[in-house]
DNA sequence: ATCATAATTCGACATATTTCGAAATATAGA
DNA sequence: TCTATATTTCGAAATATGTCGAATTATGAT
C-alpha cells in the first residue's frame, strides 16, 4: 500500500534519530502541525523553517542544522530550500509506517482476545 | 485510558533504546510473539528467556544482558526471573502507547481530509 | 555440598555522538 | 555588487555507547 519498507537496520537508524531529546522535540513539532500536500499547506509553511524549529531549544544553529540533517538522513523528515529559508516537513505516510511497527501482529490479536 | 504518560525526554530514552540494531531485533522478536496475561502465555514462555532472545544475534552473553537491561530501563520490556532463566516480554499497552506517538493529531486529520 | 547452566556485573577499550564556534555558502534585496 | 539573513560545513573537545572477557551471582540438579 505504501512505498515505505524498512529492514531492522534502517528502522534502528530512524529510532536512533528520534532517540535524542532535541531531535525528538523537533520531530514532535512537525508531527503536531500540518504537512505539505494537504489543505493547511500554505497556512503553515513559514512555521517550518529551520530557524523556527530551533526556537526554544537553546542550541547553536550549527547544532540544529546537524540534527535536522540526521532526521533527514534517517528518512524521517523532508527538507526543501525556499529562498533564504529551508522548509521542513513530515510525510504522513512515513508516520503511518512508523506507527505500524508497534502494532501487535494480527494473529496475535486474535489469539489474545480473551 | 492507559497508565503510560511520557515526556519528551522519557520518550527519547525509549527511542534511543530502539536505536540499536541488536536491541531492535530483540524488541521485534518480543513484539512478534505473544505476551503474558494473554491466552498464549503458557505456550510461549520458554521462548522468551534471555538466552533465546540472543539466538542468531552473534553477541556475547554480557552484551546481550546489557542490551536487555537498557530495554528494561527505558520501560520497553518486562523481565522476571523464573528459576535459572529470566523471562522477557512486552506489555501490549506499552506498544499501543508507542504507536500512538506517531498518530497524526485528530484536528489535523480533519483539516487534511481533502 | 558440589556442580553445571543461565544470566549479570565489572573494567577496559575502541568507536560514535553531541555540541560548539568560526568560516563558508546561499539567497534576497538595496 | 555589496549587505544582511538563513543555513551549512568543518574541526575540535567532551561525553556516551557497544563490545568483550573474566569474574560473580542465582538457581536447580546430583
Amino acid at each position: 500500500m505504501s512505498n515505505y519498507d524498512f529492514n531492522i537496520r534502517e528502522r534502528a537508524e530512524m529510532f536512533k534519530a528520534l532517540g535524542n531529546p532535541h531531535r525528538l522535540a523537533i520531530f514532535h513539532r512537525l508531527v503536531a502541525c500540518c504537512m505539505p500536500g494537504t489543505l493547511c499547506d500554505t497556512d503553515c509553511v513559514e512555521r517550518f523553517t529551520v530557524g523556527r524549529l530551533g526556537d526554544g531549544l537553546d542550541i547553536a544553529p550549527s547544532t540544529l542544522s546537524h540534527h535536522l540533517k540526521e532526521l533527514n538522513r534517517a528518512g524521517l523528515i523532508e527538507m526543501r530550500r525556499n529562498g533564504k529559508m529551508v522548509e521542513c516537513w513530515i510525510e504522513p505516510d512515513m508516520l503511518d509506517n512508523l506507527g505500524s511497527f508497534f502494532a501487535i501482529p494480527r494473529d496475535e490479536l486474535m489469539r489474545n482476545t480473551k
